[in-house]
DNA sequence: CCAACTTTGTGCACGCGTTCACAAGCGCTA
DNA sequence: TAGCGCTTGTGAACGCGTGCACAAAGTTGG
């Protein structure tokens, strides 16, 4: 949901392309996001498995542990290829390289983190990021005080050589856990920097280039969002109850 | 996108309703999610908007500023009501309350954070949360150091007590922040407790009953989403290299 | 080797959310 | 007071994602 996104993304899959052609660049362009979303989280449950040493699995178990559906898991799966085998069910160990592949997770994406305040501090010690590896090789501050102190195992840099240090490190994920009016500043230096995608935790609408791909955590939207659940729970609550409906029990 | 949700909610508004009823509690029924998650947005454009000064907008500009398309703000501005003003646009203090009171802010929602590692430090520090209030009021955590330690200006508790703490301290709103092996025994504690919904930041698919409602923040998920976007760019780019496409500037 | 059973993969239909486009309504001006 | 211009509010069409239900395919047992 970044500020502008999709929009015009014409082309979702070529029409007329030949039936024999593997076409999995052109694939990957027409998976759903959400259905990436669950990959994600299909991906997890995979791993735990293997840990515990399960080397195949039915849908309908795999989906029961994913918290969906069978079928869309199989629809899921189905984006990314056929790699299960009917009567049978799917081979672990193929489906975590699969969503791997997918995912993009077998290059490892260089990530910073942008403000070492309480949040950035929590972000940088989460060690990697769970699951295998976002590892984090910059971290950015204003706060002279901050400059150079090791937090997490990396030394924190000004905001100032965001741009210098994206570049030389590589890093293609910038996250940004700064105070909101800081927020667009900082993304402007982190596009310039080359960072092709943002993670945004600050309550801003962050205008961006079409190129770069913006995601935002806002804990103050989604604490709305329950709150309005509370709300709409409470109005049923009183509806039931000036209907002179009976309660149960 | 808790375990379960949705499923069978059968009922969207009552189809043959008299046209002079308000219907206001049916009508909150009928709010798309994701109408709900950018009312909260547009909440937070206005809280803003009013602090500087500004009276009346017109859905063009606020749109913009939201980062959504002006129908698209419109149409959600309708689910809550006929607010605006044809012609001229939209007083933002009415605005401003309308959107307060659909999404339950005029009630404060009690709120506990369990789990008082890097990221629950961070969240207890985060002061009432941003915009007007979710008071934090109690926190959790097993390990005995931490214990009766004040974070944020609240003492800590033991999860052993989540149930009855909660219940005591009315605690409609709670915040999971665990390592993923504790979160589900966490989670069954606070639905014990009467807590009515819950915001997992614990990368586990929680199973809950069907009256409460979970939403999820997934860092993991979020960062393989981005890894998707980069690999997804990269093959573009691949492709159009290959097919022997000239290189701009 | 065949039949019965199991599970995948997917075509299709349904429903929700988004977008378009315009009628309805309000204010301003003459 | 009548006409004009602007902006809201919404009916309707479109498109995407979800869920159903079944054909295809593979395995096991006789």
């Amino acid at each position: 949901m970044g500020a502008r996104r999709g929009e015009d993304v014409e082309v979702v899959a070529a029409p007329g392309r030949l039936p024999d052609e593997p076409a999995v660049r052109e694939r990957a362009r027409a998976i759903p996001e959400a259905a990436v979303a669950r990959l994600a989280v299909y991906l997890r449950v995979l791993s735990g498995l293997a840990e515990q040493g399960v080397t195949s699995i039915a849908s309908e178990e795999l989906s029961a542990a994913a918290g969906v559906n069978s079928a869309k898991l199989r629809k899921d799966l189905s984006y990314i290829g056929s790699y299960g085998t009917r009567g049978v069910g799917y081979e672990v160990e193929v489906l975590v390289d699969q969503i791997e592949r997918i995912l993009g997770l077998t290059r490892k994406h260089s990530v910073c983190v942008v403000g070492i305040g309480n949040l950035g501090h929590a972000l940088a010690n989460y060690g990697g990021f769970p699951g295998r590896g976002f590892p984090v090789s910059a971290l950015f501050d204003v706060d002279e005080d901050l400059i150079g102190v090791p937090v997490g195992g990396i030394l924190v840099s000004h905001v100032d050589d965001i741009v210098r240090v994206c570049s030389e490190r590589e890093i293609s994920i910038g996250v940004i856990a700064t105070p909101p009016p800081a927020a667009q500043a900082v993304c402007d230096r982190l596009v310039s920097g080359g960072v092709q995608c943002i993670l945004n935790f600050a309550p801003v609408v962050l205008q961006v280039p079409d190129h770069v791909e913006v995601r935002k955590v806002d804990l103050a939207v989604e604490m709305q969002i329950l709150s309005f659940h509370v709300a709409r729970r409470a109005d049923e609550a009183a509806n039931a109850d000036e209907s002179g409906m009976v309660v149960p029990g």
